[in-house]
DNA sequence: CTGTTAGCGCCTTCAG
DNA sequence: CTGAAGGCGCTAACAG
């Protein structure tokens, strides 16, 4: 089995592939960045000599002497085990690699503390911009941790305290939708399953849970709507749904996490209850009940947010230095088993 | 709402801390880096220049200088979008976050040019090590673009022409007992789902399913055998298998995908058929036919991993220098709905 | 076309 | 305890 070039521990640099081309490390320089001004003689040896020592340019040295950033940007997601964020990952990757930039992610797990420590790593990084789904309801330090320079992005939840371009997802539009055509199916004891109140897309949702059932006259009843914060507890609480007097006859969860936990105890108990989530699953559309599901592009959601970002990256009269921007990305609803 | 420090477009410096401070810039260094050699005097004025400067080190110059690396290691990933690499991210970021070190992630979408195009990329921005779910069944290119300096270590597939260290997952010990399982629930005629049979862990599933079926004396019989790359593809390879004169009445599918697409074909049909498959998924317990999960923990492939990348990276005596080595992790078999 | 000089921002080394 | 000198690896800017 081959092993890997030893280059006695440490890694040639241009003046070595200099003195062996026998050129000044200026003319290396040059033909690393397709400069036209190299002769073919020279060109030649120097590529010999890169290809002998197996040379590598050091990013890092280019960087610093060109006043560049690092080529990266920053993601910090609450949850990178929810696949939603994987995808928006991977949104943001498919736009910023055009430019060459890479992504460097981590995970906040919903600790603001968390997220402020990497944020001030990233600056220090010299990132170029920084992509956050913001733990905590005020973002105020990142008006003293994060240069001007720095771009930023929030995704999913608004900035608080701080101007950032922002990507949000049509939470009220998606729930209200959602309640709306439950109601349409003649659902009228719709409870509700749905995150902390202070995260701002579970309070969004609510408040669209609760405009579609005003608007349709379905009097809103507080011991149909509750809390949870994963799977376990969302199958909890429907639990004590189901045991009410009069249980509801659909449920609404505000995310994939309560909709499975809510399917899970209906699914138990083969109750008579229609499911309204938002967030796609795998397998949502064949559960044992009528399933109505509230979806978006988490593709986009990260293309949207990169975008954004590059837009404030780009040199000269190409960059975007004007004020904050805010896009909203639509929801569609889908119904399975509904008949 | 407020706005951010403007900073006339640049940083801030160490000249510019130390200037306001009326100090020279390697005592701000000194504070910086709390070297013991300050007086309690000049740290006060220098603290506090930071802070009216709102000064951050550049972390960059800082690599450079100390001759250190990026302080990041480059994952790459056949497929973000698969939660079983999203883990895997997570178990390998809080490996080597203890150690202040970053993970940079890209997607090889299992082509193994854009893998090789991110290695040589993460090599030049001097990454401290890379961590590859390998594509394709060569990679000797590792041992020209890599230097021995950038340890690299392989997840979930074997390095082939090149040493490096390894983590597996024990593909043909679940395979094998899957497949013992539902011999021992007396099924017998049991079809195969599986990924390319040139990607590794295809072909060791590949393997234990036939020793296993050879171990209890059941034929293998070829007609039983099928492959698919994503969802939609094994839902028609098991439609086709239901449709043979004598169908399977049981199936072994060798990921998350095969075993969803098979699941969608078998819950179409309401056929008689149970399930066994690799990869663990949510509401795998609550399918409406016999299912048998061989799951692992994909957060520990990704901490083993970071683990044998990081002792490779400690400084002094303290760094492992020796062979490669190769950890397995193993799995466990979950029965649902066997009674 | 080529090389020299100077410097990116920081740190190591060595002299005070 | 403090500072000056020099260099990390690379590249603009300026000479030839």
């Amino acid at each position: 089995m081959p092993r890997r070039r030893a280059v006695d521990g440490s890694a040639p640099t241009m003046r070595d592939v200099a003195s062996l081309a026998e050129v000044s490390p200026m003319t290396v320089s040059r033909v690393l960045q397709d400069h036209p001004n190299v002769s073919a003689e020279n060109r030649r040896r120097v590529l010999a000599a890169v290809k002998q020592l197996g040379y590598r340019r050091n990013d890092l040295a280019r960087v610093l002497s060109q006043g560049r950033r690092l080529g990266a940007v920053g993601l910090i997601v609450t949850n990178l085990a929810n696949p939603f964020y994987a995808r928006l990952a991977l949104g943001i990757e498919s736009v910023v690699t055009r430019d060459g930039i890479r992504v460097m992610v981590t995970n906040s797990d919903e600790d603001p503390d968390r997220e402020r420590a990497a944020v001030g790593d990233f600056v220090s990084r010299q990132v170029d911009g920084i992509i956050i789904v913001p733990a905590g309801s005020n973002h105020e330090y990142l008006v003293d941790d994060v240069p001007e320079r720095t771009p930023i992005a929030m995704v999913a939840r608004p900035p608080t305290g701080v101007e950032a371009d922002c990507v949000l997802v049509d939470d009220f539009g998606g729930a209200y939708e959602a309640t709306r055509r439950l109601i349409l199916h003649g659902r009228t004891r719709i409870g509700f399953v749905g995150n902390p109140p202070s995260v701002y897309t579970g309070s969004e949702r609510f408040r669209g849970y609760c405009a579609a059932l005003e608007a349709a006259g379905v009097p809103l009843r507080d011991s149909y709507v509750k809390r949870a914060r994963d799977i376990a507890s969302a199958e909890r609480a429907l639990a004590e749904l189901l045991a009410l007097p009069e249980p509801p006859d659909a449920v609404f969860c505000t995310n994939n996490r309560n909709t499975l936990g809510a399917y899970r105890a209906v699914h138990r108990v083969s109750a008579e209850v229609v499911l309204a989530g938002f967030d796609d699953f795998e397998l949502s559309d064949m559960l044992s009940v009528p399933t109505l599901i509230v979806d978006y592009d988490a593709d986009e959601l990260g293309r949207r947010a990169a975008q954004l970002l590059l837009e404030r990256l780009q040199p000269g009269d190409r960059r975007y230095t004007g004020p904050m921007r805010r896009a909203v990305v639509p929801t569609t609803v889908v119904e399975h088993g509904f008949g």
